[in-house]
DNA sequence: TATGATATGATACAACATAACATTTTTGGG
DNA sequence: CCCAAAAATGTTATGTTGTATCATATCATA
């Protein structure tokens, strides 16, 4: 089976699990975003559905869809650039870490990975020193992917 | 003086030495971020132009207003809220450190703290290992100040 | 099959942002 | 001092992201 169908399984029976349904239209989305390499805004998903599936789903829906599958845990959204990716991690068992993102300012590549616990207490600490306790941090980072790098 | 004086001071002094103009608008821009607590929205400004200065600013020109302070360096962007906020450090002398966004959920209120060498290079050895080069990072983190984490 | 809960549609609009072109203001050289 | 070039700002239109509200359809089950 290969990765994108692993996905999809996981996310059903994380749906399952849940008790919450993973209708065809959620799967359409999600599967744009498990099918694209960079991160789609709803909009991008509107055009998705339409040219995947021949089907015209109103933007106001993409949106609840994806808020759906935010709460399942699926789907990340990526507030500096206002799109959305599927989770890296849909189908690994353990619990998710605290999730960094790293975004491509060339080709809007991006990938998730972990931050280690001592890089969250070092970023906690310094919270706490001006003031702030944090509550579910998601790093976000913007850089230049080696392919694009190689480019110029 | 003041810290509002000696901001906008510090802030001519910048614009003097890179051979660029702070005109009355860009400083009423620049004054409407260093008095709010809260970072604001370009559309937020032109309000606080219209209220303050009773002067009529069109968004587009707030807009370039805002990039023009922030190739001088005097104000940043949070992509994450799409607001924003006069530099913390207009004041000090020192190279600035890549800035550190700790934001407040509930208030809006803003911290910018400096992000430590040895934090910066763990993050860039991360980065590396999945194959991308920070450029210019800056970390944006949602969070809660203590003030509202009391009231509750 | 009726009922309530969940999911989706339709319409309108708010908030953030930029494109393209016009006008005004500033500045420095003749 | 005046003119030309450059810089700053204005005007208008439009693009993009996102939400509010109310209507309708679909599903799960008693």
């Amino acid at each position: 089976m290969n990765q994108y169908d692993k996905a999809m399984s996981a996310a059903e029976q994380q749906c399952a699990q849940s008790g919450s349904r993973l209708t065809e239209k959620r799967k359409h989305i999600l599967s744009g975003l498990l099918k694209s390499e960079k991160a789609l805004s709803a909009y991008e998903l509107v055009d998705f559905c339409k040219n995947e599936y021949n089907e015209s789903i109103p933007a106001m829906s993409v949106y609840r869809i994806l808020d759906f599958l935010q709460s399942e845990r699926l789907v990340h959204k990526l507030s500096t650039a206002n799109k959305y990716v599927a989770c890296s991690h849909i189908t690994c068992k353990h619990e998710h870490e605290v999730p960094q993102f790293l975004i491509c300012s060339e080709c809007q590549h991006v990938e998730e990975i972990g931050i280690s616990k001592s890089l969250i207490e070092t970023l906690q600490k310094n919270a706490k020193k001006v003031g702030f306790e944090l509550v579910s941090p998601q790093l976000e980072i913007n850089a230049i992917c080696h392919t694009c790098l190689d480019k110029t």
